[in-house]
DNA sequence: GTATGCTTCAAACGATCGTTTGAATCGTCT
DNA sequence: AGACGATTCAAACGATCGTTTGAAGCATAC
């Protein structure tokens, strides 16, 4: 029989959770498509029925250990959303705030190595780009409503831009976002660009932030006027700015 | 008889151009080991044993349809490089010159329909992803002299960041990179971030140089005095910044 | 025509995959 | 002690993987 999966209660996690485990560093380095269940079952020193047992077969266990995971950093993301929407009091956030929520929450955990640790952002990186349907269609089904939240959040701070078309460009942000912390060494760029090890979420955002805003906030491509955005920039430049780059946008 | 990967005088290349289609399309979609040659031969519409025939396997197969693209990619760069370091005339290249010769030639691929066309960025960030041993040790083998040609010209142009760091912080910028124009929907950004359809090398280049550029001239981890990244940033911050987002930084 | 070299073909190889089975083991109650 | 549910185990299942085989097709040269 198939172990219920809700059952948490009197749970001997133990098995479970070095086959999370030694499923999360394969993953990290081999890809979904790339793991065997022996890898993983050797690994965790479990037997190979383990996995059926337990999880229903590969598909239950890979979804479980991304969930492991993701469930905390979409709860984190909502709630911080929300907290943000309540210190506003009806006021429309701001775009650099609603990127807020979820920046910081993902740093947390990748700050907190029972929750994740340094691998977070990597492993995060990772489940985005990784190909196996079973992943993307999980991904979809199981974030879809806190994706549709940010998405109206979004679209609050950019009324500007048509629904359809802020779609696309959520959808780019988060790989972009993805994409660029999960290099393999995202962490050591971190530090690099952080001199002091406490309270880098805040330095790291507004690296980043200006980043993506710029994306989000740039002129449509079908009503563009011609002139309009090389001229006048949404954005102002940098203070400081004396070599010819302009400002961090695009992706 | 395996055929000769050399001889490409009096190939019929019907054949392998076919495979080297679907195994990119495929590719794109599923990744390297999610790809069965199974899959790829059939929509290819040739026999199974052609693989092997032809390219000696799945590696094989895999390592000339990447090569297809990236040989040429590579070339342009290099020339580029070249290009920029005899109008020079001596005097080392700016950070900003090194870096548009790698991203000029990538944007120019991606629009010859021929050459690459406009999935050329996907699959570019593809493989820079795709975790498959053999494409890892392929890149890294075939293309080694030509990163280090680019090495050595950020070393000139950054003569500050000792040669160690130099590589961590280069190799992090190739996975931002490819990472960043990997995603689903590159094309339709940089449409939308370009106007103009011509000349949006430049306008590109203006918007994502700054981030690059910013992450090679951090300063280093180590000798990082603790008030000098916090308080006087290497960047200013945008004139605008009335929220507390403080920096961008996760994932 | 026949011979020759390149290419394609159907069929099978062994290995490995995810999954399943049924019995053995463990811990906890009565 | 015995009973029972939960868990682990060795072993095998069929399917699919990449690869190999040896013969058939198909041009071109003699």
């Amino acid at each position: 029989m198939l172990r219920s999966q809700t059952n948490e209660v009197r749970a001997n996690n133990a098995t479970r959770d070095r086959m999370f485990d030694a499923a999360e560093a394969l993953f990290l380095e081999r890809g979904f498509d790339g793991t065997s269940l022996r890898m993983v079952t050797s690994r965790a020193d479990v037997n190979l029925a383990a996995v059926n047992y337990h999880f229903g077969g590969k598909n239950g266990l890979f979804t479980a250990m991304i969930a492991r995971r993701f469930d905390a950093l979409n709860a984190a993301r909502v709630a911080l959303l929300g907290e943000y929407r309540r210190e506003a009091r009806g006021v429309p956030l701001e775009c650099e705030r609603v990127l807020a929520a979820m920046f910081v929450p993902a740093l947390q955990l990748a700050r907190d190595p029972q929750r994740g640790g340094r691998d977070f952002l990597k492993l995060l990186g990772r489940v985005y780009v990784d190909p196996a349907p079973v992943l993307r269609e999980f991904l979809s089904e199981r974030y879809a409503p806190a994706i549709e939240q940010f998405k109206e959040a979004f679209a609050d701070a950019l009324p500007e831009v048509p629904r359809r078309e802020l779609t696309w460009r959520l959808h780019f942000m988060l790989g972009a976002l993805a994409y660029t912390l999960a290099g393999a060494d995202a962490w050591r760029l971190i530090a690099a660009l952080s001199a002091v090890e406490t309270q880098d979420d805040d330095l790291l955002l507004r690296r980043l932030a200006p980043f993506l805003i710029a994306g989000l906030k740039a002129p449509l491509p079908d009503a563009g006027v011609p002139g309009a955005t090389r001229a006048a920039d949404a954005h102002p430049r940098t203070t400081r700015s004396r070599t010819n780059l302009a400002d961090p946008r695009a992706a």
